[in-house]
DNA sequence: TATCCAGAGTTCTCCTAATGTTCTATACTC
DNA sequence: GAGTATAGAACATTAGGAGAACTCTGGATA
């Protein structure tokens, strides 16, 4: 918990860094909160960096940086815990923060919108957005964006048979799963997520 | 985090480039926040690089580049099309880039991760993680965490009776909906994004 | 195409002022 | 007395500035 005096300097130190863009010297805080010993000022500092409030780079000029915005500034929500039918929310230990960039976003990927009722078994829905990452490689049983005969692009579950072929099943029982040669087929990418918004 | 000098710097570096539409050289940086020596210019210029405020092409005369757009950049996808069984990607026209966190973030929104196979009907599984916007309203048909008696969270699908009374739907055939008097059902959030990670 | 050159970027070293760090002594409040 | 604050001195580092010497870029010219 803070102390009066070291929630002063918190509440400067904010205010001077939204104006300016960067932190205020010792002194300046030493004045902000109408002291004249910047020895002082570092020792609430030091404070204020012990109880998480602010986070401080070494030896630096100025070196102070709010850890609320490099929080709020990354890609991320809060992950209150796990909810079922009949259950009161019950919060996941350990993990409190749900790093959506980390989920998400990754080299060589990108997004698509589903058509059609194919993956309905397994939760894709019609429009839901899939985000696939390029690779020409998967393992067996991997969703896969698979190109056929240099054409026609499709989301399938990818399972290579004892023959050497290919099968292509749709996660869907109306929807009978293709059977191809091995070098009919080529792989784009993989899988990685999948989202849908309501509203 | 910039230092007031480099603060000066790039705040005259983004002047010059909107005025007269290209960067300007070193020396009219060092003039232009009052110093003599490109030396010293060219050291903030590094250090703005380096900061990831600015970006600089090799070698090029004047070849500074702001990044501004920085941060809205690293939070999308590019949105390559729909893609259908038996049918190539299409492109989505007029939109190539998927926008993750107006997809995503919100004020007062967090995520939970679903258990169980309630809501199974309509895509959304055991595992998932879905997102909710704390609010103690809802638009009849939507999905919602409610709180019943103050003790169990759940997520169902809301519908008022013409009776007053609430019936919280599962989207699963094995689970029957349940019927509450209103006092006893607290709308917590509604639900605005599921999603699933495959890996 | 080959050559030249002014403008621009790069690297360096030396220097100074601003700032952070540590310490001791003292005062105030519960 | 314990906990917190303050002042101020002494010292250690960092950021910033000047300027020289060098290389590179992009045209202009032969």
């Amino acid at each position: 918990m803070l102390t009066p005096t070291q929630d002063r300097a918190l509440t400067f130190i904010r205010r001077y860094l939204k104006r300016r863009g960067y932190a205020p010297s010792l002194i300046e805080i030493a004045e902000g909160i109408g002291i004249s010993s910047k020895g002082t000022a570092h020792r609430h500092v030091q404070a204020l960096a012990e109880a998480g409030a602010i986070r401080l780079i070494n030896g630096r000029k100025r070196g102070i940086e709010l850890v609320e915005t490099a929080q709020a500034s990354k890609l991320s929500l809060p992950l209150l815990g796990a909810i079922a039918a009949g259950q009161p929310i019950e919060a996941i230990p350990g993990q409190d923060r749900l790093d959506l960039a980390d989920y998400l976003l990754g080299d060589n990927r990108y997004a698509l919108q589903v058509k059609g009722d194919s993956m309905i078994g397994i939760g894709i829905l019609d429009g839901d957005l899939v985000i696939i990452e390029r690779r020409d490689t998967a393992e067996d049983n991997a969703i896969v964006v698979a190109l056929i005969d240099d054409q026609e692009a499709t989301l399938k579950r990818l399972r290579r048979l004892k023959s050497g072929r290919i099968k292509l099943i749709a996660e869907n029982p109306d929807i009978p799963s293709m059977i191809y040669a091995a070098k009919r087929v080529r792989i784009q990418g993989v899988l990685v997520c999948q989202l849908r918004r309501y509203q």
